[in-house]
DNA sequence: CACATTCAATTGAAGTTTCAACTACTAGGG
DNA sequence: CCCTAGTAGTTGAAACTTCAATTGAATGTG
């Protein structure tokens, strides 16, 4: 983007300041540019792909799938919300949303929780599992088949070597990521 | 766009077929996982960041700011709308609200194409101009931090093939690109 | 030339996410 | 105890995106 603006042009118009006059104009090289640019297009094209599919076959987004599954790791199918919304990448609010949403539907419900009484519990339901093992299958393949297959072995640990490092600078507190949450996958 | 759901109906999950069992099961190994994983963190992760920095620094959100970057990098700063959607990944309607906005704030005008009636072009104003220079050092230094600058050469080269790869499933048809894309319109 | 078809773009409504304000509970002193 | 600060979670409104329907223009076919 940008290429033909070079550094006076863009300094002068905003706060030039003897830092940014020194670092800022640098732009991306092509090489940077097409790799930022294919991040990008995977970021915006990839959701709604995963989204299309989970709505068809199941009747649900990705969130509301990642809630599910989350807890379905679980031993007794339970999270607190705080938790849920950390290992769903969710803001509290959003996920309070998707959450009155889906015990609505039956999916999962709330309960308050007995050592402290200012966390709830979101609780998967016999239909949630359900639902969510009608779901699991057609999505693993959509995975697969979008992502880990397009990819050699080399090419897939080169894409998590990178985007670990991306996440390092773009959510440095969550480098404790729950080890335990990482349980293995319990569909049957 | 993908070749999920091999059966006829996605119900196909709640009656598994002969086939499905053999294929669909097939959950992630860990690394598999670990790599999945951590494309879904910088989906989710790293465009709320983008979003908050320009719209701290500029008023823009990042999918604003990039109507306004390819609108700039034209000679005469101005696209029809459908290829404008193409190129910041957007469909019609998304483009459409966010055009309405632009324009209401004056970084952009809207004007009918004289070769074809049917198709407006988006053009961007001097105020759109400004805007844009003053908020690209800012986002540049923002990319760089996050991105660029977070891997080395190699791992900025894994990267970008692999999103590539996994484009070429996403998104099959889009295969052409921005500059070069107006002759397969034109052809049409 | 009329007709159906396709394409470009917009619109309003519905659904989703964010934002800021708010309730309720816990914990740590004094 | 009470007071303060901090945490967990919810809520409604605003902002944004998607979805389906619509308009108007170009294209192709008989």
């Amino acid at each position: 983007m940008m290429a033909e603006m070079d550094g006076e042009e863009v300094g002068g118009c905003n706060v030039p300041r003897a830092e940014q006059l020194a670092a800022s104009p640098r732009w991306l090289d092509s090489g940077e540019r097409e790799a930022w640019l294919s991040l990008i297009r995977v970021i915006t094209k990839l959701p709604p792909v995963l989204d299309a599919q989970l709505e068809r076959s199941a009747g649900l987004n990705f969130f509301e799938y990642t809630i599910l599954a989350m807890l379905s790791e679980q031993a007794d199918r339970s999270l607190r919300m705080s938790r849920l919304a950390a290992l769903t990448n969710a803001s509290p609010s959003r996920l309070s949303h998707a959450a009155r949403h889906l015990e609505g539907r039956g999916l999962l419900v709330r309960e308050g929780d007995l050592v402290d009484g200012r966390c709830i519990r979101a609780v998967l339901t016999d239909a949630g599992w359900q639902a969510l093992l009608a779901a699991v299958p057609g999505h693993v393949d959509t995975v697969r088949e979008l992502v880990i297959d397009a990819l050699d072995s080399v090419q897939l640990a080169g894409l998590r070597t990178a985007n670990e490092q991306i996440l390092r600078r773009v959510d440095p507190d969550q480098q404790t990521r729950p080890p335990w949450s990482v349980a293995q996958e319990a569909t049957r």
